[in-house]
DNA sequence: CTGTTAGCGCTTTCAT
DNA sequence: ATGAAAGCGCTAACAG
């Protein structure tokens, strides 16, 4: 607990009788020759002295401070702790340490948080699903200081820009409507509320295209897009859904099949149709997108798109520290089946089908 | 996109025609007078030139670097998120930026990464529960350093030390046995594993002695412990409750009302009961700890024991970063009555009694 | 191979 | 009320 006075380069240098520059080319491993006698020497008067390089020092003298700044939406949004974890993990190999700095949706701090961090010498900053791509303002500020940046953001179609990790979400949805067509679905309900990430216009339009492609289409009076929702919360979220499935499953000629946004709404559409009395998977398939855990506590459990988060994270680091590529990367993550879908329900209702009093239980 | 050179304080200066001391002094508030007239040249010279102080330097000399180290034990524990939440809010609040760093649950981790964090200049570190107090290597690595730490620990009995945000489980755990005994319980059950945080043992401890206040105890055979945990991952650690449960609902007399030491494992027992045909409550009574979202979704819902995670958080940094207090402070967490808790089921089976098939059947 | 000498951007006496 | 100058701990040319 002694708060000696901190050990510096000066120090070292006296003891091994040397030069500070000699101290200071041992510490970053000798780039040019060095005795082994004096490394040796250098190198044990460090240890002695329980030395330890300054990271204010290295970095501002001009070289790198080995800390990145990681920017998240929302850190209580259980998609995020898997990123984080990916990219802690690969900046701890990487020997930096991240700065991180939760939003909490309110895109317009993401700016003030990027520049804090800039100031504070981080040497690249990752966002982590901001709402817009690698032009919003806080990317901007950042790079425009002379930060290189990174996003984990929706593929989108085309290219993809250097330093993007793209989710392919349209590859998830069209994953999800070949199981549900399969299996006879051909309603198909769509789940979202407004504040979902980058993704859920992706994740909508993916599921339009791929029903499109099969000549079908997604009825705009079958998407329900619940705006209650106020600052995030799990259980909120969960809630939206309920929203969203309670009406939809309202209208006289109902989906059979509802694709939520993510996991979060598609627990509330399970919860909900448990409401109306409607079982799950026979008379309703649900599926969600982000495989949490939540899902696989579900009864049924949730049938889900799985999303390689934590190596996302990671990439996402490799990428703004070692801006080698050119190109950005694509993801493509992949359906889990799981008990919330199975096959459409015989009897059909034909649009304009009137309801029973059955259909209108709660 | 100009990388233009870095604005720094003496552009500043010769803008407005005053020296480095001036602009410094009217960038932290003159701590001595300055005349208005100056105040607001510099002020706008540096608005003008898009000045931003940088910390680095600023931390180099000597003052704070605004920035605090918080390490995690596991990030991908949903307990975590809101703690960090809590941390981040706070400490931005106060000017300042978090360092986070997961271990992974790899103790021998932590001191490493407490010193990493050091050299980068943190002013403080927060260990966001730590298996051991704020004397395990990593915290007294970092306050021999200098750098003061905190940490949220289970609170113990006596006083809590300064520095440390206290979970008092004990107390939790004794509305657990409130709750359960009136409702006829006599027979408990704990379901831990091995890789649980600190708060476990206190838990348990906890339990007994609630129970110990009532005349009854703890029998050790209905305490189950899984030990195949390996890396954290919180499907795993549902499965462990389950094992758990499986091996305690295996006695002829079987406890009435099981405990575990956290929601995961908690979902874990109400699993196993639905695969053992055992209905929650009527045949267990199942009560968990954390109040986890999955928790909710699952059906029954749980009974657990909520810990207010943001707000401890949000303490941590406080202490950590204005040590004004010299004693810690104790959190008192509080019950959350869900379904899956009810009256303990009638026919009691004594000790000895022989199971009959039904009970033995998955 | 190793030592000298300048700073990085800011704070801080000490003068003026 | 403001300025000059000396560093914080380290790196980066150059010299020797």
């Amino acid at each position: 607990v002694t708060i000696r006075h901190r050990i510096t380069i000066k120090d070292v240098a006296r003891d091994a009788s040397v030069s500070q520059a000699t101290v200071s080319n041992w510490l970053r491993g000798q780039p040019n020759g060095m005795s082994a006698e004096t490394r040796e020497r250098v190198g044990a008067s460090a240890r002695k002295l329980g030395y330890r390089p300054s990271g204010l020092a290295r970095g501002l003298r001009g070289h790198g401070t080995l800390a990145i700044g990681l920017i998240v939406p929302s850190i209580t949004n259980p998609s995020m702790p898997p990123i984080i974890r990916g990219a802690e993990d690969r900046a701890s190999e990487l020997g930096y340490g991240v700065f991180l700095s939760n939003i909490d949706r309110q895109w317009d701090k993401a700016a003030d948080h990027a520049l804090a961090m800039v100031d504070k010498g981080v040497e690249a900053i990752g966002f982590a699903f901001s709402i817009a791509g690698l032009d919003a303002p806080a990317a901007t500020a950042a790079s425009s200081a002379g930060v290189p940046v990174g996003a984990l953001l929706p593929a989108g179609s085309g290219p993809i820009p250097a330093g993007v990790v793209g989710l392919d979400n349209e590859a998830g949805m069209r994953q999800v409507v070949d199981h549900l067509w399969n299996l006879g679905h051909r309603r198909f309900g769509f789940a979202t509320n407004t504040r979902v990430t980058a993704n859920g216009p992706h994740r909508r339009a993916g599921l339009a295209a791929a029903l499109a492609s099969r000549g079908a289409s997604l009825d705009v009076r079958n998407v329900a897009e619940d705006l209650t929702l106020s600052r995030f919360d799990e259980w909120e979220e969960i809630q939206s859904g309920r929203r969203d499935a309670l009406s939809l499953l309202a209208t006289s000629d109902r989906p059979t099949a509802i694709c939520a946004v993510n996991d979060l709404l598609a627990i509330g559409v399970v919860l909900a149709a448990g409401d109306l009395g409607l079982r799950v998977p026979e008379d309703l398939s649900v599926v969600g997108f982000d495989e949490l855990t939540a899902g696989r506590v579900l009864r049924p459990p949730l049938t889900t798109i799985n999303v390689p988060l934590y190596e996302m994270g990671r990439h996402l680091v490799a990428k703004v520290i070692e801006p080698t590529e050119k190109a950005g990367l694509r993801i493509t993550p992949s359906l889990v089946v799981r008990g919330s879908t199975g096959a459409a329900p015989k009897s059909t209702r034909p649009r304009g089908h009137r309801m029973n009093d059955a259909d209108r239980r709660g």
